[in-house]
DNA sequence: ACTTTAGCATGAATCTAATTCATAATTTAC
DNA sequence: GTAAATTATGAATTAGATTCATGCTAAAGT
């Protein structure tokens, strides 16, 4: 037996326009195509849908219980139709978040409390644990966005630039590289480095500057809050390299030197990854506008 | 946007399974004929139901709400399919009963009342007020079952004998009519006939006796209850006939004078008519023979 | 009761969609 | 890197749905 959602339309039509003829409108299908799939829906179910010989057509018992089921499923089949478009046009949908730059947590809880308000239907969270191969859990969809500044050229994934930055060096004011104008790969050999607690390869310090040149800095010390790092410079316990929209935005800075990383500056920029296919969703466009506004906001100085 | 309940069933079976391949035998489809309807849906739908290039297949989020949405939908629909499968056999139904013969009551509600205990499931009434059409409110589905004496010759209506009975003559021992050896037709001339309370072409005795022979009675008094009107024949209040099997079965029938009609008596029988694609229905086989069951216990004189 | 009209059924032809077959492309496992 | 397994694809085939023309039947009108 087999039955499928045009019969239960096609009977609920007729059935709601009391007759064929009326419900030929209704189906965009003919007369005769009506009255072929009539046939085809009474010898699936093995009983008269309509009583016969009657016109125009009138149910009969049994085709009363089909018409009855078609109520119920009918409209669960249009809400599922409903959540897709919505799905697809972002209206609703998921949004896992990955970030690869520590930092970022400074920015990016502004702006998910800004996305949630916009858009209580999606689903918004940040997911931990998955830094390291965040592009392959994009493709695999364990995650939706991923924060990161290292752009790759991939088919099914399009990196949305976000904003550009400089990672800069503090010390303490009466550090000794306090009186240099800039700061080299090679100053760091005998420093103590304060970082945030994530491997070398993830901070800019080292993937731009000393793993290219080799150089190893005397001691990393790892700690996770931002302001505690800028208290530890502060205290000339180590010196550190962080974003320079963290320096602005930070109280607590007027102890601490600031310095450009090489002689020209080092500048890295911050790209939303987002699979190709979501590109368009108004979520993922709503992301991108907030986040940029946020950043200006914060990278103003105060 | 176009979604079947196919789709729904092919995009679970491989969920479930884990693979297309494994679902091929699930689904009675080719690797190759699940490959197409997948593109199908997806391109229905407008987003990708599982991650592309993942092997074997594995949902997206947006799948996930598809499978959600089948498992709500199919059991549903299962649910109808074996609703029909039990309406078709007669495990369940309707059964709305007209009775074209007034004294049926009495055999009928015992049968109903063994009927219902055999089938829970089945809607039994007894549906009044359609005497007159009966056969067409069968056509018509406004009943299911209709008990008449008076079987025709049609296509999609089957009679099913029930029993033979024979219209009998009673009237008070002392009544002058009561010394003679049957009953005719000029009998009536100078009678006070009791009958039950309706038309009298639906009585034995009218549309096989005296109407044929234009023959009017002197008084017709309408009385609802047998048991009523076999006082007030016994009071010599009028004559009357009843089916044999009532007098048989019913007290107080001492004083009363019993005659056949006509020299040869008169037989009828009764039938149960039933729409001829109904006649193989659970519920129709087991009143057929619950009635005779009853019937032959009611006509034993006791 | 007879005729007309509207609505449904049917068969053959046509068109559309689904499936198969053969094979290519990818991915996973070893 | 190779082999094995799995999915994707294109063309041909097959099955299913629709149309067209027409027949049939029930209801409405005379």
């Amino acid at each position: 037996m087999n039955i499928e959602l045009k019969h239960l339309r096609i009977i609920l039509a007729i059935h709601e326009s009391g007759s064929v003829q009326k419900a030929t409108e209704q189906l965009n299908m003919t007369q005769s195509a009506i009255s072929h799939q009539l046939r085809y829906i009474k010898d699936q179910l093995g009983v008269d849908i309509f009583i016969p010989e009657t016109r125009p057509l009138k149910l009969s018992a049994e085709g009363l219980e089909l018409i009855n089921a078609a109520r119920r499923i009918l409209p669960e089949v249009e809400k599922l139709k409903s959540r897709f478009i919505d799905l697809k046009s972002g209206q609703t949908g998921r949004l896992f978040i990955a970030i690869e730059c520590h930092a970022c947590f400074e920015w990016l809880f502004p702006v998910l409390n800004l996305l949630r308000e916009h858009h209580s239907n999606v689903d918004i969270d940040i997911k931990p644990g998955l830094a390291f191969n965040a592009i392959e859990a994009l493709k695999n969809e364990e995650v939706d966005l991923v924060i990161s500044a290292d752009p790759e050229k991939l088919p099914d994934v399009r990196f949305h630039e976000l904003f550009t930055y400089a990672p800069t060096f503090i010390s303490a004011k009466d550090h000794p590289l306090a009186e240099r104008p800039y700061i080299n790969a090679s100053d760091f050999t005998d420093q103590t480095v304060i970082t945030y607690p994530v491997s070398v390869e993830r901070l800019d310090l080292f993937n731009q500057l000393l793993i290219p040149q080799g150089i190893e800095p005397k001691t990393i010390r790892q700690i996770e809050l931002t302001s505690v790092i800028l208290l530890l410079v502060g205290a000339n316990k180590g010196v550190s390299v962080l974003p320079d929209w963290v320096l602005q935005s930070a109280r607590d800075t007027e102890l601490l030197a600031q310095k450009k990383l090489t002689k020209s500056g080092m500048t890295r920029k911050l790209y939303a990854a987002v699979r190709t296919r979501d590109s368009e969703k108004l979520y993922i466009e709503t992301f991108l506008s907030l986040s940029k506004d946020v950043f200006s906001r914060l990278a103003r100085p105060r």
